[in-house]
DNA sequence: GACCAGGCACATC
DNA sequence: GATGTGCATGGT
């Protein structure tokens, strides 16, 4: 198998075990941007439980949230860790999107997917996964998203070798499907699954949809 | 108690 | 450019 054959048939296995995701759980694009920030590096059950002390504050509004002291929002974030420094991140992000276009998350629906992703490098406190978070789960524009699972699976399959860097292997993916975000919004959420399940740091496998494909079943960071 | 989770920025060499 | 460290909570 070629490597685009390789990664459509983990897609096909992907889904014939887990089925759709339909990723992002969520009321509202803003709702998935705060949460892109708020899941750095946190389990999702520890972002929920941030996201409801939001709303249970109506704060899941750009208006409320940028109006919020921050001291306040940081004591309502607290349970998805890292507090202090993602109350800074979201606060930016809300500067920006203020300074910018008037605090209006429409106003970014029209703009040019690499354009934006851009914007939203310059911001700090996001990188390249959570950018391509928000642009894929936020606003639906086909760019893949490539996190540590990511890397480790397919490292395992022998398609990424631990030396490739991000934009690298978000091409591997881009370059090898359609490009199309419900296509992008999927495989990406079925690999966090599957990582969840069977791939942590310990190379454990058994079980696995792709055991009978893994060449590689080593250790790879 | 150790390890991990849907990262990122910054310091240092 | 690569490598190390701080940030922090909650579940297993």
């Amino acid at each position: 198998m070629n490597n685009r054959e390789l990664i459509l048939e983990i897609y096909q296995r992907l889904l014939d075990r887990y089925s759709r995701q339909n990723w992002w759980p969520s009321d509202s694009r803003f709702e998935i941007i705060v949460g892109a920030i708020l899941t750095q590096n946190t389990n999702w059950s520890n972002v929920e439980k941030a996201i409801n002390n939001l709303k249970k504050n109506n704060l899941l509004t750009p208006e409320e949230m940028y109006q919020c002291d921050s001291q306040i929002l940081a004591e309502l974030i607290r349970p998805s860790g890292y507090y202090n420094i993602k109350t800074k991140r979201i606060k930016n992000f809300l500067k920006w999107l203020f300074e910018n276009y008037d605090g209006q998350i429409e106003a970014l629906e029209p703009l040019e997917t690499s354009y934006l992703r851009e914007e939203l490098l310059g911001i700090n406190g996001i990188g390249k996964e959570t950018a391509d978070s928000i642009l894929l789960y936020g606003l639906e524009k086909p760019t893949f998203i490539v996190d540590a699972y990511t890397a480790r699976i397919f490292g395992r399959h022998g398609l990424i070798d631990s030396y490739w860097g991000y934009d690298e292997i978000k091409e591997l993916f881009e370059s090898n499907l359609d490009k199309d975000a419900k296509l992008y919004n999927e495989y990406h959420a079925l690999i966090v699954t599957l990582g969840k399940e069977h791939c942590k740091k310990r190379p454990i496998c058994k079980g696995c949809p792709l055991e009978s494909l893994a060449h590689e079943i080593e250790e790879y960071f």
